[in-house]
DNA sequence: AAGCTCATTGCACGTATGTGCATGATGTGT
DNA sequence: ACACATCATGCACATACGTGCAATGAGCTT
């Protein structure tokens, strides 16, 4: 405790000299008395444990266009991120994961309760988090992740791990299997005071970080070869016409569930338990989700949107 | 308009990418299809002009002993600014100013009224501050500058300036005399309404940043060299047992105003008027303003200290 | 339209900054 | 008490960055 707490009053110390007064890391390594490579390393020490934090502020005024017709055609304000031509798929989620990491930092605040669903986004948006002094907060976990293949723990927890990290928050796992085989073992649980202290922070969460899953057909898609369906519910789903999911709960293009038997043995908070939490943050980036994306915009899933800009194209264009 | 806007855009866009996407920018520079320097230069403009903001936090834990006692002692906020042993005063200064500057800059909101006094202390403070935008903020100027020998214009509207370019704000001049030969004139002067209007103006201020005078009885300082006061003046606030001012307004070093003659004819606020300001932001350095300071505490006229080390420790320890 | 001013750009240079590695310090377990 | 592991430090190097300068171009005046 001394120890990190001495390393943060240096740190702060540093940040001061070289954020507020602008002296170069020399000469606070002279006043400080250490070499200036220390410096350095106390200053990156300063940012990443968000002693110093550098905002971005994006005036109304500077919004793309892109930006202005999600948000007058859906009501949501979005970020649309812009990446290089001759990005790959794993750039451009790179990027959209690192700005929706920092509007997660900017959503959050003392005793808040968020809410993290799991996927190949948001690790990445948990791996860029950039940390942020608050009090009292709660990360919960929204779906299940275990699955019969492994336990999904070490997965989950490395990405609520991050969360937690980032905003010294308390962090609560929902140990539950992914998708049920059975709706009764889910009811059965959800019975369980252990499990429904769980549901209950999830309802109550101020703000729900969530991807979209998509490649409903597809044999690639992660929710198949992680092991959590097997090839008769993705056949049920296809025959469905479902187009993606969010947290594990499955919707069609027009954003409606009804009908969809698989959500009965789904972990995750049903469509209606969504949208009642106030600020919902979805991060989605890759043309594949295109239909998945239009799907959770018709279900009104979305208060804020961070997106790339190749997929917001494809979904503004196409026409609402 | 159109050319700042669009520079305004690229800043923004080259200072998302840097801060927030952690590119280089030469990684910029290409994506940009501009020069490695341009991009050092639009992230130049993205942070002095408010775009991109740098904060350092104190936690309340990392505070000094120095300002943990003051905090106590005099039921105040206390920044105290550390410099080297080797520093000068004028090093000093600059410090403290600029600490000061970030200080205003975070106490600035929109529809904020801002008292301002003037000052060597006060003009630091000035060239220092960050640019922060805010909307429909006031900066007021708390105290006449005008004397026998000048206009004291083009030094009180630099200042002035200095706030009112960081904030975006309206400036409103005080075009009074510092201090009047006669009391009535002043009287007559402050029915006026165009005078009036402005001392309702900063009798609503929602914060007040000002330094101290001291040196009352020597020759050197500004407000004799100035022209402000002559020499019976001088002697008649010696016999008064003033220790210092705050807007050239006299205080004794209990923090008492009763009976100094000369504050009937200062332009600046009374310190009852100044009382009833909610955040009274004090920028005080160099030990020659020790008794000048204790005045002020006593006064209860600061709620917000930014102070140097050698001068909070002579404060400090003289016990109170 | 020519001539002017002023802003913007890229280049080139020097300085400032980040980081792998070797070393020494600190602490921990046996 | 000793061996081991872990972490902080400074050095040296490579890279990233800021800025004076000259060239270019845009806009304005005459």
């Amino acid at each position: 405790m001394t120890a990190s707490s001495s390393r943060s009053r240096e740190a702060l110390r540093a940040a001061q000299l070289y954020y507020l007064q602008h002296l170069t890391m020399e000469a606070i390594a002279q006043e400080m008395r250490v070499s200036r490579s220390s410096v350095s390393r106390l200053l990156a020490y300063a940012r990443d444990s968000g002693l110093v934090e550098i905002q971005v502020h994006s005036p109304q005024e500077a919004r793309s266009q892109l930006e202005l017709r999600i948000a007058e055609r859906y009501g949501i304000t979005a970020h649309v991120v812009a990446s290089p031509a001759r990005a790959t798929e794993a750039d451009r989620l790179e990027r959209t994961a690192r700005t929706a990491a920092h509007r997660v930092a900017a959503a959050v605040g003392d005793r808040a309760t968020i809410g993290v669903a799991w996927g190949a986004t948001m690790s990445a948006v948990a791996r860029h988090l950039p940390s942020k002094t608050v009090h009292e907060t709660r990360v919960v976990q929204m779906n299940g992740a275990a699955n019969v293949r492994t336990t999904g723990v070490s997965y989950a927890a490395e990405l609520l791990g991050g969360f937690g990290n980032a905003f010294a928050a308390s962090v609560y796992q929902f140990s539950v299997p992914a998708i049920f085989d059975d709706p009764d073992t889910r009811r059965a649980l959800w019975r369980e005071r252990s499990v429904s202290r769980v549901l209950e922070l999830q309802a109550s969460s101020d703000v729900y970080v969530f991807g979209l899953g998509s490649r409903i057909g597809d044999p690639r898609s992660r929710i198949y070869s992680g092991g959590y369906l097997d090839r008769d519910d993705l056949q049920e789903l296809v025959r469905a016409g479902v187009v993606g999911d969010c947290g594990t709960v499955f919707y069609r293009s027009d954003g409606s569930t009804d009908g969809v038997a698989m959500n009965e043995r789904s972990s995750g908070p049903s469509l209606d338990t969504v949208r009642r939490i106030p600020h919902r943050l979805c991060v989605v980036s890759g043309t594949a989700k295109r239909d998945s994306l239009r799907g959770a915009l018709a279900a009104r899933i979305i208060t804020e949107l961070v997106v790339d800009e190749e997929l917001a194209r494809l979904v503004v264009e196409a026409g609402g």
